[in-house]
DNA sequence: CTGTTAGCGCGTTCAT
DNA sequence: ATGAACGCGCTAACAG
């Protein structure tokens, strides 16, 4: 690492060589293609590794004379969180382009597994290298994830995972975790009195995980605090709005209130509408407009965030390191919990 | 961005095509060498202009026979943060050379000004492209930076800038904003009493910073809390021992501790020695085995960080960028404060 | 001062 | 089933 002009990388004329083959039946092997004996295949996969073989994807893009195709399918009109990520990914496009990755992005229905089926069907393993999706767990996503990748389409699961798939890696946060973060702070946050959960829906892989996560801490180290809920808003901001106005008329003491789940208009709505300002804690998920809205008013005391731009950042090295074919593990850095005061605000 | 196959992108060949002129003359513009009349060059930069011409940068280090070489001088035996520089610098150095980027790290007796400006100075164009340093706003170093910047080397800032230096970019957190989230946790966590600061020295940069930030949220804010201090422990682990010992002893009530400088171990075996554990809240700086012992053990409430890994990854995108040449702005992701939890350890 | 040309690591015809 | 040769965008040696 730190020797100043080190030794020449491995190509594939060294492989051929080494192998005792010529060059086009080692790119053969590389990209897995037809008309190798078995035998011959074996020898070459041999000398790859005897010889510390790492494919220049660069080099290959640049061969090739096209760019690594890369087509997110992520939800329309979902909330202000898929907005966010879905800029995100347009942000990048730029940069991108200069590593020779082309971004295709294509928005859906929200929870419609069948257009999501039928999308990934669509996708041709010519004009598409990787697919990256938010999608949910049902047997049509399933089908179409491991038909994908059947064809040579690597698909990588964003925010949520389908941890029984075919997908070739997921990226995103450990939502137990941040339920565990939220209580944390939440019951520090608390001397005494009721604190409030909102889900969007219990049905929802994260939320369901994010609430154990915040019952399991609150129950083990701050059980002087009275749990309220969960309520379920939906996601949905008028009813979220509802549920907070009942909350605050029911419960004059309430000290905290966590939202783990989107809605946060009209969490924010509520809290503002409500008296004293500041009066009870808050903690929500994802850095949106709206949440960033009740940090800077004051209404909201800390936004859990998963990191839109890294998510996408980490998904595009991923498909970078499924382009270089094999089946070795994708390596990603892990997503951390952003947690934002008013006071870091990014 | 969303068709897919988009237009070729312009490459040498349409710009010496544009300007009228060979690929060796635009070559020579790009890479700003001698042997060309103002007037020609002048014509290249237009065409460049004219058709969107975006370097490749992988094609032209293909085209070199050499990677990119990128040296880091960073402090020795300076603190466990520096530590975790360095070992994200050798965590990057494999993948790194997956884009040909050679990673070399150079490490340095801490605060030793003439030490880091003879490095730079015997830094050689031909071996080195962009130097990434920590460093302090000394006459000496300033003179280094520029004349390397001067030769063509690249210089980048890391955790501590030199605003008034040549170098072409900074890679970094907002010190005020850190402190400014420090108070913001420590008022919400306390709800009478006095609170602590400890800074490491107040002659540099970054602590002086944090200890603004904090103070001015502690005044506006947190009115009925105490401030004592700032106190100095030289980022020494013995002298902030003796330091914590002291307050804890003298200050009965003492509610919560912002350490906002190193010396963490110290830190951390005053408190672990003071009766009830927890009894005290406690915010400090950058995740290291210290204060990741303290959160596990419920010492330390909060640790502010600036992620290493990140600083690195985007240290390195400024690399590609300045070898890019020209003299647009680096465009590099700003570096978050990230606030850890037990819960939400990485 | 400027142009020509070969070749970097890899993928892809087209022969064999 | 396997190999030779050319081209991708760019640089560098060598002519002119």
């Amino acid at each position: 690492m730190s020797e100043i002009g080190s030794r020449r990388r491995a190509t594939v004329h060294d492989v051929a060589r080494a192998a005792g083959v010529s060059l086009a039946t080692v790119d053969r092997v590389l990209n897995g293609r037809a008309g190798v004996r078995a035998a011959t295949a074996e020898k070459v996969e041999a000398a790859m590794l005897a010889i510390g073989f790492q494919r220049d994807l660069s080099a290959s893009l640049l061969a090739r004379g096209r760019d690594l195709q890369v087509v997110f399918l992520l939800p329309d009109r979902s909330n202000e969180f898929m907005e966010s990520l879905a800029q995100a990914v347009e942000r990048r496009a730029r940069s991108a382009a200069g590593e020779r990755l082309d971004l295709h992005l294509r928005r859906l229905r929200p929870l419609d597994a069948q257009a999501l089926a039928r999308e990934l069907d669509a996708l041709h393993p010519g004009a598409c290298d990787c697919a990256v999706i938010v999608g949910s767990e049902t047997p049509s996503v399933l089908r179409a994830v491991e038909s994908a990748q059947r064809r040579g389409i690597a698909v990588v699961t964003l925010v949520s995972d389908l941890p029984g798939s075919a997908r070739r890696h997921f990226i995103g946060i450990d939502n137990r975790a941040a339920g565990r973060t939220a209580a944390s702070l939440l019951g520090r946050f608390c001397p005494t009195g009721a604190v409030a959960v909102i889900a969007g829906s219990l049905s929802l892989r994260d939320h369901q995980d994010r609430l154990e996560g915040f019952g399991a801490v609150m129950a083990a180290e701050f059980p002087r605090l009275e749990l309220l809920g969960p309520v379920e808003g939906y996601d949905e901001p008028q009813q979220t709005r509802s549920l907070v106005e009942e909350l605050l008329a029911r419960n004059a003491g309430l000290a905290g209130i966590y939202n783990l789940g989107a809605g946060n208009a009209g969490l924010v709505a509520a809290l503002t509408a409500s008296s004293p300002a500041g009066a009870v804690r808050v903690i929500a998920h994802e850095l949106t407009p709206s949440t960033r809205a009740g940090l800077a008013s004051g209404c909201i005391d800390v936004v859990l965030d998963q990191n839109p731009d890294n998510e996408i950042r980490q998904a595009l090295r991923a498909a970078r390191q499924s382009a270089l074919g094999g089946s070795a593990k994708i390596a990603t850095d892990p997503i951390e919990i952003a947690v934002f005061l008013r006071d870091n605000l990014r």
